[in-house]
DNA sequence: ACTTTTACCGACCGTTCGGTAGGTAAGTGT
DNA sequence: ACACTTACCTACCGAACGGTCGGTAAAAGT
């Protein structure tokens, strides 16, 4: 979806029903034809947006052939290559500081968002007890997100980079933390 | 100023000349005698956002008569409290994923996130060496950032409570750490 | 005293906003 | 064949947008 791009790198009051129906090659007109107002609109992209996150990104998590580390390394690698294709960032963190607020999409930022946390926790919890994984895996998105925040303002990748490595390295720690206990 | 709170709580597209100019008592060609454009009403506006946090926030990193545990709480409190009220979130961060890309104002919050993370280096340093201070500053705001968007997100403070209690416990370990180093 | 500047107003500009009305041309069902 | 639906268009709506205009009334300068 064309409109998807156009809220991801413009943001939702930013982004007008002329941009969105040039950007998909119709008529303001024809555009309200398939989506009776712009906030249905962007329930749509956001439904459809989710779907292709969990396809591109969140799928890493369960490639159960690969190690921990190099799942969540392929994770994070993946939602950073979305976010610094154009320096959109995350589409979804982009949405809920916007409107979050108001609140008018929130719930399906709240779904976005968790089921990333899911697919991170997942992926911690086999190093570590489910409610750990589940904190941490929060902590991370959070780290994350920070470091997405100062990629936009600064447009130097680095930061993510480097909260790549933290994030590896602290799960590598923590792999060697847990087969120690399971020697003992 | 009337407009930081306009622009704090609806971001910058959504915020328009007559909504400021509503909220300072004036009409609108009034705030256009003050102010050319938007645009440079809104540079004033963070550099004087800027200057209130700088006063408020920050200036507690050089109460030297606390300990750095507690300096680091009481700044982090007082920015939760500028978050939370009217579950506003960061100008900051606000602005910043809004208008990032664009780069309208990214020199400005550049260094309100910049001035920010070496107030909190400031602290840190006490207890580490100078850069490893500086990068976990870093790493402190961008965590709080995240959880500032998930408290947007949910309305639920204790993802920034959960925060500030991770950040001074971190910082009470490597206190212990660098003590236990000098007995060394 | 009088001139100039400052602060502000109501009215208005052209443009764009989200959204609608009415029409057309290509399928689709029967 | 003919009705009906679908997809889309041009043209338009009132409201709101960022911004400007000419004027006024009070303050400041001289």
């Amino acid at each position: 979806m064309r409109c998807w791009e156009e809220f991801h790198l413009n943001g939702y009051y930013n982004t007008s029903m002329q941009k969105l129906a040039a950007a998909t090659g119709l008529q303001k007109a024809g555009l309200y034809h398939h989506y009776p107002t712009k906030e249905d609109l962007m329930r749509r992209v956001m439904e459809f947006a989710q779907e292709q996150f969990r396809n591109y990104v969140l799928s890493v998590a369960t490639e159960l052939d690969l190690p921990p580390e190099q799942r969540l390394e392929k994770l994070l690698r993946r939602h950073k290559k979305l976010a610094t294709l154009h320096r959109r960032g995350c589409f979804f963190a982009n949405i809920a500081l916007e409107t979050g607020r108001e609140g008018l999409f929130n719930e399906a930022l709240k779904t976005g968002m968790m089921d990333w946390a899911d697919a991170v926790s997942r992926i911690l919890s086999e190093y570590m007890p489910a409610d750990a994984a589940q904190r941490e895996a929060l902590r991370l998105i959070m780290e994350y997100e920070g470091a997405v925040l100062f990629y936009k303002l600064t447009a130097d990748e680095q930061h993510l980079e480097d909260f790549i490595h933290r994030a590896v390295a602290n799960l590598k720690q923590a792999s060697e933390h847990s087969s120690s206990i399971k020697q003992a």
